[in-house]
DNA sequence: ACCATCGGATTGTTGAACAATCATTGTCTC
DNA sequence: GAGACAATGATTGTTCAACAATCCGATGGT
């Protein structure tokens, strides 16, 4: 039995706006795969384990639906998201129109070229190491610069929400192929470009290798699952018990 | 004394979980200017007003929160957000990013380009006859056919959230100017572009007007306020006692 | 095998209570 | 009289306990 303790879970700051520390925790679980995808949270079990409220728990829990992180369903509870076919579709048609119009004009200043230019260079590290995660942070990474180049708050927090379902996706994916060397190539040209000073070649890059991935992972989703979207019912895929 | 009856708030459906409904209907008074920026949101009146629970409208204040309608100050509660200068930059850094990029590669089909034509042409007569609010809906309207050549629910809903800061921009001046009927001819000239199948020309288009907004608005803004960052006490602007 | 009914469990919402914090007022000192 | 300081009152943050409404699963009848 976990004690009702709060876990010191990093982020140390006591007790600033408990409802909102709780959504933190329970994001950070998500996103590290502790809450698979599809798993029922309960109200009852989380308050006495998370030693909050029921009601600060739903607080968190409202924070979370708005992130699209978990999916509420009325009277039955609320679930981790378990993104299918049609999500992946959305995220890429959000990536499309954001990114490329990031590098098409957003211009980078020698600060930022030079930082792309080192994640770049440590994803070729990476690679030449065959560390598939460090390929998948630098990757992370650059598409984080990228969104910078725009210098707007809202489109980064959009995107880093997008990007948390896109976890979400791969952690629905219980054998994740490598594609990165792929990428890795394809963002050497990228940053190559912009540095060149041809953000419409850039973009257009940036747009065949969005195009690219979305076909690979498609392919790889909808193989496991051939009916995606028929989800009227919104049943959680597994009815996981959680211990 | 307003009973502490559900004023029946348009959207009829009935009691389709009860928080979302207080957060519609604050979305809504606010929208409309009944509560103007920087006003309280008194927990204890709202909740007497409302006839809902001070929990459930707490639930309400976080989905507002989440939207930036309303900014929670701890321990001393939720205002109406008053945008300032910076907020108009920032919107107008989304508007530059997602807007063009909508045009220049997202396909419109006959459907669309008809829908646009509509829209133009509702603009033209408003114009003709004068009527500013005519030519401000247009205005929204065509901005939201732009987005919805994207495809995407995300981006609709972000900027369905981006517009109502806008309303509230417009909200804190007293005197708005009427740009509109630049704006007419520009979004005239911008569907037409579509129509030759020239997006890159339309993309060019759309930044040059929202950079001309951008600059009027923040040119009225500025000069009314000429302090306009430095709100770390984050004071609302004016200590409305509503009613 | 199919359908209805019932019971238990979980969610949705409320009301009241308490601690913590902020704003205001009043008092004291200089 | 002006300013620092403490007491007071009001508001928010959070918890607890309760109830109605709804859903899930099992039981039982045909």
């Amino acid at each position: 039995m976990t004690p009702p303790v709060h876990e010191h879970d990093g982020a140390g700051s006591r007790h600033a706006h408990t409802g909102a520390w709780i959504a933190a925790v329970l994001r950070r679980r998500i996103a590290a795969g502790l809450l698979t995808p599809g798993s029922k949270l309960s109200e009852q079990k989380l308050s006495v384990e998370l030693g909050v409220s029921r009601n600060t728990l739903r607080e968190a829990f409202g924070t979370l639906v708005a992130e699209s992180v978990v999916v509420r369903i009325p009277n039955r509870g609320v679930f981790v998201a378990s993104p299918g076919a049609e999500d992946v579709r959305e995220i890429y048609r959000v990536r499309r129109v954001i990114e490329p119009s990031a590098v098409l004009w957003g211009t980078p200043a020698e600060r930022e070229l030079e930082a792309m230019d080192a994640i770049v260079r440590r994803a070729a590290e990476a690679r030449d190491a065959g560390s598939v995660p460090g390929m998948a942070d630098a990757n992370q990474a650059l598409h984080q610069a990228v969104i910078a180049l725009t210098g707007s708050q809202t489109l980064q927090v959009l995107m880093d929400r997008v990007l948390a379902r896109m976890r979400l996706v791969f952690h629905t994916m219980s054998t994740t192929p490598d594609f990165h060397p792929h990428y890795v190539e394809r963002n050497i040209g990228l940053v190559a470009c912009l540095r060149a000073g041809r953000p419409e070649e850039a973009a257009r890059m940036l747009r065949d290798g969005l195009d690219a991935a979305e076909g690979e992972i498609l392919a790889r989703i909808e193989a496991r699952a051939p009916d995606p979207e028929v989800r009227h019912r919104a049943v959680p895929v597994t009815p996981i018990r959680n211990k």
